[in-house]
RNA sequence: GGGAGCAUAGCUCAGCUGGUUCAGAGCAUCUGCCUUACAAGCAGAGGGUCACAGGUUCGAAUCCUGUUGCUCCCA
């Protein structure tokens, strides 16, 4: 067979994951077997693949193939998520370029658009992640605006509003008036090193009194909305205003001089103006001391009549801080301007000032519906990895927030709720608008309600509150059939994907959004389930840049994945990505760790190409280093599969692969194969040759999970296979008891191998020159490894003789002194100062040895077993100088 | 401001309840080699006051206290 010498990836990876797919290796239904799944973490409809998903799903992927190896029914559930936010404002984006305001159409025409563009590019993130080898049931794609998740959604709205979790309420939230939208707190950018502003000092007279009070702002255009001046009640220099009335500037509306802790006596003017309305500080303030709340700024950013100014009504917050500040200057108010640096949060997505802003909005309660989580994760239920992340959970969760799920957007799950009138209550929750006309009647005590206009809310859902479904809802689990509605729960047991699928095994995630998704799903689960969505939860780490910055596309930092897969194949990304990243911790990604995974598939291509190479002769018994060479390995292979399996068992991926990779590099292809290798043009015995086939076999295996096309190309030309069998569907190696002593005699003959060969090299002897071994003890000739000594140093043979020889150079190897006789001449002067040197560090070690056993506290309180050692150290160590003096004796 | 975590070789990290797995791995670097599977390779080598200062102990990278520096979360 001719193989090429460079293994080229493209047409393998094209040809396998086509050949997989066609033969549903992939397809997950439910059986006999025990399950094995994970759902996807659901990337946005609107990204591209990145590397932070490429990590991701490696990970996911490398765990269910190996599982699917195991035995498992492995599923893994593909999908996306319809990112409210990020895609509402990408079709808002291209509707602009066609020249269509979002505020000239309808909803309905607004979503059609929208649907238009998730078909159009929506599924591009899934087809990317087939390059990289993605082995996930495609035909359980789910999205979380499906018309089945979308009712699921809905369903749990109206469930919790029933339950009395959900609620209406006045908040303090961020608003974004050029998108004119609410914003989540991480939707909100702080700049990190904070923005240049400026703090003016305003006077606010006092009433009845010649005295002023100074405060401090950076919003003198919220003025009007001041309710309240505060002082720290403990600062001497406002002790006698506390209690009496200001007034505001140019309004002159009387306000209360307050005192509240929150006001820091060092900053500023140590004088605060209160505004509940425009800043969630003042508003906590505002709660203590029952002030009103004056609301002067609209949604769109403009100031009402409110503020009590005429001409600045309809004009724009930072249009009248320009008025303002000129009119409090041209009255003198002004007294003082201060730069200063603090920080301004912007939105996300127009970069716009954040406008603190009350709001009614819908809020889950979380206190109560949380507790289940919180107690899953604190008793291990459900396990974090790395579990350094327990505490941030934990903390997280003891301090759960009412979580505000509605977003002033169309993109989205819309609010089940349904008024019929301006007054507070006058609304219901219903899934349907039928249905909510029936508990409008109910409600109004009427049979009739034709009269009445009836709208639905506008709002939709935030986005984190239907993935927080995902796990229950990809496998359909709101079904009607299955959803007690009374209970408000669901029925497992009669739900066959549910009941085999659920909870599922692992999530990978990154940490970031270990609260706004993980911690929901947890919740979720336990409130619709009673049980846990998954057993654990495997945090990835971040992928930075080598500067250590977040790679993002804003940046332009990341590497195109595809460019990568492209450059050193799908398999060689993987390792690459994998090699770099312990679980938890930021991995600073650098192209050259795909270039050692490219290398690496080389390595393995070019062990397989070196026995494809062999030519069998079956006349030829299998030499002895051979079956020496197969026992080492056998047990090798057990001890590195061992250790292997523990450490999938605690999800530490990148040492697993680090594993593999010195199990490859170093055990097979640079020991045992040079063990088995024959002599240049010679052909092999046929039982070696068949064992080093299965021992590849083997290696590709365990070699899978990680690099799934390479090994699959491999296992196809290894041997004959049957159409519709695949690598990834063989069984997983078992661990069987090996025999560690061998394990033992090969470290001894590694390292002199290893000794003979740094002779070699600084003798210049050439290895084509046979060299003799000479041994003095008997026993050292039934070292089971001196055959394999022997073909890889090039010895003719290890010889006894009684004597030491003389002229020789010695080493000592686990108490066995081996001779090579000099065949040139040399520096005996440098070899008497070299043994010397061995002989004066060994002496010292002893000293230090002898100073603990001479010490009556070590040898009393020291267990028996470090004292045992320490007296072997003793002993080898004399030992060894004895040795060495008889050396330097042979030269004189 | 409150909380959590981290600091070990040039880089990225292992190192469990203190003691032969105790200072380790991979990459990078350096030195020889185009040796017959692989130069995307082979054979070797160098490199660390385990952040700093104390303490506990017969014994500390490991436990305790403080200092410094960094990161993250919440406000």
């Amino acid at each position: 067979m001719d193989i090429e010498k460079i293994y080229n990836p493209a047409d393998a990876e094209n040809k396998w994951y086509k050949y997989w797919l066609k033969n549903q290796l992939f397809k997950s239904i439910p059986n006999e077997k025990e399950p094995f799944t994970i759902v996807i973490p659901p990337p946005n409809v609107t990204g591209v693949l990145h590397m932070g998903h490429m990590l991701n799903n490696t990970i996911q992927d490398v765990l269910i193939r190996r599982a699917r190896m195991m035995g498992k029914n492995a599923c893994w559930v593909p999908g996306t998520d319809h990112a409210s936010i990020a895609t509402e404002a990408k079709v808002v984006a291209m509707l602009r370029e066609k020249g269509i305001k979002k505020s000239d159409i309808s909803r309905d025409e607004f979503l059609n658009y929208a649907w238009e563009w998730k078909n159009k590019y929506g599924g591009i993130i899934l087809q990317q992640l087939q390059k990289m080898g993605a082995s996930a049931d495609w035909d359980r794609v789910h999205f979380t605006m499906d018309e089945n998740y979308y009712k699921a959604v809905i369903k749990v709205f109206v469930d919790l509003y029933d339950k009395g979790y959900i609620y209406r309420g006045l908040r303090m939230i961020n608003w974004d008036c050029e998108a004119k939208t609410a914003l989540s707190n991480e939707e909100v950018l702080y700049k990190e090193e904070g923005e240049k502003s400026i703090l003016y000092h305003i006077k606010y007279k006092i009433k009845n009194s010649h005295e002023s009070i100074t405060i401090a702002t950076q919003r003198p255009e919220t003025i009007m909305g001041d309710t309240a001046v505060a002082v720290n009640p403990s600062d001497e220099r406002y002790q006698h205003l506390i209690g009496k009335t200001a007034l505001v500037p140019i309004i002159n509306r009387e306000i209360p001089i307050i005192a509240d802790d929150y006001v820091e006596k060092e900053f500023g003017s140590g004088c605060l103006k209160v505004t509940p309305a425009h800043d969630i500080n003042d508003y906590e303030i505002g709660k203590r001391h029952h002030l009103s709340v004056i609301d002067c700024i609209n949604l769109d950013g403009t100031l009402n009549e409110l503020c009590e100014i005429p001409e600045y009504v309809g004009k724009d917050r930072f249009e009248v801080k320009k008025h303002i500040v000129k009119k409090l200057k041209d009255e003198k108010i002004l007294v003082k301007e201060e730069e200063f640096i603090t920080r301004i949060g912007r939105s996300e997505r127009t970069n716009s000032v954040v406008e603190p802003k009350l709001s009614l909005q819908w809020f889950i309660k979380m206190k109560e519906l949380s507790a289940p989580a919180l107690h899953a994760v604190e008793n291990n239920e459900i396990q974090i990895h790395p579990a350094k992340f327990k505490n941030t959970y934990k903390h997280w969760m003891e301090n759960v927030r009412d979580w505000c799920i509605s977003r002033q957007l169309w993109w989205g799950h819309q609010i089940p709720a349904y008024y019929f009138g301006n007054g507070e209550n006058d609304f219901v929750v219903a899934e349907t608008k039928e249905e909510a006309i029936e508990l409008i009647k109910q409600k109004l005590n009427k049979t009739q309600i034709n009269d009445l206009e009836i709208k639905q809310d506008e709002d939709v859902l935030d986005t984190w509150a239907s993935s927080w479904l995902w796990p229950i809802a990809v496998f359909d689990g709101f079904n009607e059939q299955n959803f007690d509605s009374k209970r408000g729960k669901i029925n497992k047991q009669t739900h066959s994907e549910i009941a085999y699928y659920y909870p599922t095994n692992v999530l990978v995630t990154a940490p970031e959004i270990l609260f706004f998704w993980v911690a929901r799903m947890v919740i979720a689960g336990y409130e619709y389930l009673g049980e846990k969505p998954f057993s654990d939860v495997y945090l990835t780490g971040i992928v930075r840049d080598k500067q250590g910055r977040k790679m993002s596309k804003s940046l332009g930092n990341s590497p195109d994945p595809l460019e990568l897969i492209n450059k050193y194949g799908a398999d060689g990304m993987r390792v690459g990505m994998l090699l770099c990243s312990p679980a938890g911790n930021d991995l600073p990604f650098d192209e050259s760790l795909c270039e050692q995974g490219r290398n690496f598939a080389n390595k393995i291509w070019n062990a397989f190409r070196l026995i494809k190479g062999w030519e069998i002769n079956i006349e030829i018994s299998q030499p002895q280093s051979s079956k020496i060479a197969q026992e080492w390995l056998d047990a090798r292979f057990q001890h590195v599969l061992i250790n292997l399996n523990d450490l999938f068992a605690k999800f530490r991926i990148s040492e697993a692969l680090m594993a593999t990779y010195k199990f490859i590099w170093d055990d097979f292809c640079s020991w045992y194969l040079e063990m088995i290798k024959p002599a240049y043009l010679q052909p092999i015995d046929s039982l070696t040759y068949h064992q080093a086939i299965a021992n590849l076999e083997s290696v590709l295996k365990i070699l899978h999970p990680f690099m799934p096309f390479i090994t699959e190309e491999i296992w196809q030309l290894l041997l004959e296979r049957k159409n519709g069998e695949s690598i990834m569907v063989t069984q997983w190696p078992n661990t069987t008891a090996y025999n560690p002593n061998i394990l033992q005699q090969f470290a001894e003959a590694e390292e002199i191998i290893t000794q003979i060969r740094n002779y070699r090299k600084k003798q210049n002897i050439p290895f084509k020159e046979k060299i003799k071994i000479i041994v003095t003890h008997k026993e050292l000739l039934n070292h089971a490894f001196n055959i394999i000594i022997i073909k890889l140093v090039n010895a003719d043979a290890i010889q006894l003789e009684r004597e030491k020889p003389k002229n020789s150079f010695s080493f000592i190897s686990h108490n066995a002194e081996y001779f090579i006789p000099y065949t040139a001449s040399v520096d005996a002067h440098a070899e008497m100062e070299k043994l010397k040197q061995e002989i004066d560090y060994l002496k010292g070690f002893i000293e230090s040895v002898n100073k603990k056993l001479g010490n009556e506290k070590f040898m009393s309180g020291a267990p028996s077993n470090v004292v045992e050692a320490e007296k072997k150290k003793k002993k080898d160590a004399e030992q060894k100088i004895k040795k060495y003096t008889e050396q330097l004796e042979s030269f004189l």
